[in-house]
RNA sequence: GCGGAAUUGGUGAAGGGGUUAACACGGUGGAUUGUGGUUCCAUUAUGCAUCGGUUCGAAUCCGAUAUUCCGCCCCA
């Protein structure tokens, strides 16, 4: 039989209604910060991601869907929403109109990775990215909307762990620091770590293999090698996380994979048991030098993403995965071809008018309309026959209480309006 | 990319070489051709991830492949 390529999964029945509800809880909060909904390709050239995100990552240099189009370019679907978003923002000229520009979006991203619970080879993101701020105003800002989202989606328990990375002087500094540092270590340290010493040595620190080492308590510590300006940036971003109540606390050891990132860098996780490596639910930070470096102006940004697939989890573990399709109002249903004909315009109107309808098509048995009925958990139900037809009164019967009104057709909307209410003042 | 475990119907699963693959839930039809949700009855895998091998005989043993899950790496 054909399957799904690994580390796929395809989105139906409850796992559908929870994207669209995220989706939408997301939204509705999102505009409160007054930030407009972007769309980009899911694939860009190859070059975007090499230069956007990194070549020395991980994600760019070995976890791309890499490929070449019938004309011979290089293309790669997106490993992550921030590179899109940005060359949009350069190639649309953004940058011009009044600064900040926020955006977010929701859509699928790619790794060639090895799947795991809570890991994907496509997942979605949640994602948002803010343009032409300096100001920590905006790197608070950001992880507060990370953080109102889970508490608004009802997760207690989440945690934020900010860092600062510093500006391209201090992180460079520190960089050279932690290699002079590690050099006369190597034989010592893992092979890990031996491969972490040439990309992204910053990652030693978090090392799970070399960390009881007695060189490592005395390695360089970031904090001291921020510049002056690197350091207010990074107190003021906490001074506005305190004013917000949002709850955090400082881990020197988050690193983040991407090359582009600079300041403040975080984490947002949920305690949850089981979770091991896979409770990060989503991650982000400050990236002053990127939309530069794919050939814009120099304008900062900052930005997050949240995981979807481990949002979810993350949901139905602590119960919070209760959502339900809106419930259908009326389920009509009629056998003969006069009564089939005089169903289907009469479910037309109702569906005009706003109501949820399903109806018979197979002209089955009133049992098994009944417990069709039952199974789609519908209000009401009309029952169309010769009678009905004939006088163009309906019958039409209330499926909780089972009480039976006869409607004059021309009154159906009026009575289905007010019964409906009634039934959702009664919730 | 490295290491480990698993894979039986729509779902949860029992069976660990002997012919009809248990049980439960769900689905469908009926008892009940104008009033259902209970109950009862019938039916629902010529097949045990796929391909190949061993055997008189394979869901069961062996090999490869695929997928899922776990740990590492990395990340959302």
């Amino acid at each position: 039989m054909l399957q799904k390529p690994k580390g796929t999964y395809d989105i139906y029945g409850k796992r559908a209604l929870m994207m669209n509800y995220l989706r939408s809880v997301f939204s509705s909060l999102i505009d409160k910060y007054n930030v407009s909904y972007f769309e980009t390709p899911m694939f860009e050239a190859s070059e975007l991601f090499h230069r956007g995100v990194g070549e020395t990552t991980d994600i760019v240099s070995k976890e791309t869907y890499d490929f070449k189009d019938r004309g011979d370019r290089d293309m790669t679907l997106r490993p992550e929403g921030t590179a899109g978003i940005v060359r949009s923002f350069i190639e649309n000229k953004l940058y011009a109109d009044s600064l900040p520009l926020k955006a977010w979006y929701m859509g699928p991203m790619f790794r060639y990775e090895r799947p795991q619970a809570g890991r994907y080879r496509e997942f979605y993101q949640i994602g948002f990215e803010c343009f032409g701020t300096y100001d920590s105003m905006m790197d608070a800002e950001v992880i507060s909307i990370v953080y109102n989202f889970l508490n608004l989606l009802g997760l207690k328990g989440v945690k934020v762990n900010i860092n600062t990375l510093g500006d391209k002087e201090s992180r460079e500094n520190y960089h050279k620091a932690l290699t002079d540092y590690f050099k006369p270590y190597l034989n010592d340290l893992c092979d890990d770590c031996n491969r972490r010493f040439e990309k992204n040595p910053l990652r030693i620190l978090d090392c799970k293999v070399d960390a009881d080492k007695g060189f490592m308590k005395n390695a360089p510590k970031m904090t001291d090698y921020l510049n002056a300006e690197s350091k207010e940036h990074f107190m003021k971003v906490q001074e506005y996380l305190n004013i917000m109540n949002i709850e955090y606390e400082i881990n020197p050891n988050i690193v983040r994979g991407l090359d582009y990132y600079t300041h403040t860098v975080f984490e947002v996780v949920a305690d949850i048991k089981d979770f091991g490596s896979q409770n990060v639910l989503a991650g982000g930070g400050r990236y002053n030098n990127l939309v530069e470096n794919i050939g814009g102006p120099s304008v900062p940004g900052v930005g997050f993403a949240i995981g979807v697939e481990r949002l979810l989890l993350a949901l139905e573990y602590e119960g919070l995965d209760k959502v339900q399709a809106n419930p259908v109002s009326v389920y009509i249903f009629g056998a003969s071809t006069q009564e089939k004909k005089y169903l289907m315009s009469l479910a037309n109107e109702l569906r005009s008018n706003g109501f949820k309808v399903d109806i018979d098509y197979e002209s089955k048995s009133f049992k098994n309309n009944f417990k069709r009925a039952d199974k789609i958990n519908a209000s009401f139900v009309i029952i169309i026959g010769d009678e009905e037809v004939k006088t163009n009164v309906l019958t039409i019967k209330n499926n909780k209480t089972k009480e039976e009104y006869k409607v004059k057709h021309d009154e159906i909307i009026e009575f289905l309006s007010e019964k409906l209410g009634d039934l959702d003042e009664d919730k």
